[in-house]
DNA sequence: ACGCGCGTGTGACATGATGTGGCTTTTCGT
DNA sequence: ACGAAAAGCCACATCATGTCACACGCGCGT
């Protein structure tokens, strides 16, 4: 194991639990804590890790930012959802990806394309497409929403609906079987609603957790929504309401 | 075995298994490992391969993007270099941030304001600045170049020139006594100049290093630039051109 | 044959990575 | 607020790895 690969291994620990311990990384990796330190150094220079007492942990850019602590919710569901959806998607498409959490773990699942191109208005997305090769990225700007590291505004809206993609991949706040699929924040909301208009298929992508959550904002209705990926058990008023709408189920 | 079969077969070997030790392909191919390592500073001038201490590995996926491997090269003359320039600003301000590495590192020193307004076309940059509190973030869109992590294009040119900025704060490539400032990539280039059309104040920053390098690409004359940041010493000549054009020279 | 370019091996030297021990700093219970 | 224990940092030793300069051998062509 060399010291390379043993820091790309740290920052991949890092990225699922969002800090470490010295000590458990020096044992974990049979080296001295020194070393680890060194690591952890090196990472803190290049800002891609934040030291702590004991410890190390994802930097400020990176920490504590609301849609990166709900990565780490659910995050194996979201990743088994993420990969069931990226075998929705072959080459050559062009696709749309929202800025939700389960769509980063997409973007991260979104690997051996040769000529893949994707319009995300999300910070995370777009940063975790650029290291895929063959995949363009087109990053729809705008005022930055801190929260969701997303623009959400006109401008967003304008240039995302430039493109005619083959599928619009969006994740939801919540999913309900009389009121269809549900958000939070209105910004998010609104910029969700404008690209639908417009879709020519629309995927939504779900943890099960969504299931049982109310949102506020009414984002779109079963009919529009093409495939909707959940993992785990899909409850029953979920699957008749998308029996009934048209919508295909995929369970990953 | 040709350099050539060996050459290609050490990339196939990489291609399946993403990283390879220098010793374990000596023995492999029957070769000293000083061949292997000429073979992989070959694979790695042409970015087919990444060398690493003790192997090489792939260029892609885990791999550090270029931008942020230059963020480690001169880190503390751009660390210096930034917090000096970040000095420059004031609260209340709208500034323009280009690209650069060091305009990353300016990103990460931006603290303590409590109303700022920062326009940027990359991502890295805006990543930083989102968690700073205080700070609206607006995001030129657009494709992305995966290089550099920033859009380049009209797109990016459109909404970047929509702002009126108090300064305009661009890093360059190369910075020459006689030629003025330089880059590296059209694309880059060809972006700055269409900021520096409509910058009401324009500030550099730079790393010693950038006054020993030769840039292919022109960029600006020191009449358009209002102010100079860099670290170190200033060669003679830069200083006789920035007097004479009237750049403010400010050392980090 | 001769010289030339190229790939390769070899050894000296430079650089990098790691562990260890001493010392300083931080943390946390009392 | 104090002091012990934990954690961090630094300097040094050691070993692995990398780089460079030079020498050798092989094919090639005017």
């Amino acid at each position: 194991m060399t010291q390379f690969d043993r820091i790309a291994r740290l920052v991949a620990l890092l990225e699922r639990q969002g800090s470490c311990a010295i000590t458990e990384l020096a044992t974990h990796f049979a080296v001295s804590e020194e070393t680890i330190r060194r690591d952890v150094r090196l990472l803190e220079a290049e800002g891609r890790a934040f030291k702590v007492h004991g410890g190390v942990t994802l930097p400020d850019g990176r920490r504590e930012t609301p849609v990166l602590v709900r990565m780490r919710e659910q995050a194996e569901a979201k990743r088994a959802v993420a990969h069931r959806a990226a075998s929705l998607i072959e080459d050559g498409m062009t696709v749309l990806i929202d800025s939700g959490t389960t769509s980063c773990w997409l973007a991260r699942a979104l690997t051996g394309f040769s000529r893949l191109t994707v319009v995300t208005n999300s910070l995370e997305v777009a940063g975790a497409l650029l290291n895929q090769a063959g995949v363009r990225v087109h990053l729809a700007g705008g005022a930055l929403n801190a929260d969701y590291r997303a623009a959400f505004d006109r401008e967003a809206v304008r240039y995302a609906r430039g493109f005619a993609p083959d599928a619009t991949i969006l994740s939801m706040g919540a999913i309900d079987a009389a009121r269809g699929f549900l958000d939070f924040d209105p910004d998010e909301a609104g910029f969700k609603r404008a690209l639908l208009d417009v879709a020519r298929r629309v995927v939504v992508v779900a943890d099960s957790s969504k299931f049982v959550r109310a949102g506020t904002i009414h984002v779109a209705d079963f009919a529009q929504v093409a495939d909707l990926v959940a993992d785990g058990a899909i409850p029953d008023p979920i699957v008749t309401a998308a029996a009934r709408a048209g919508t295909r189920l995929h369970r990953a």
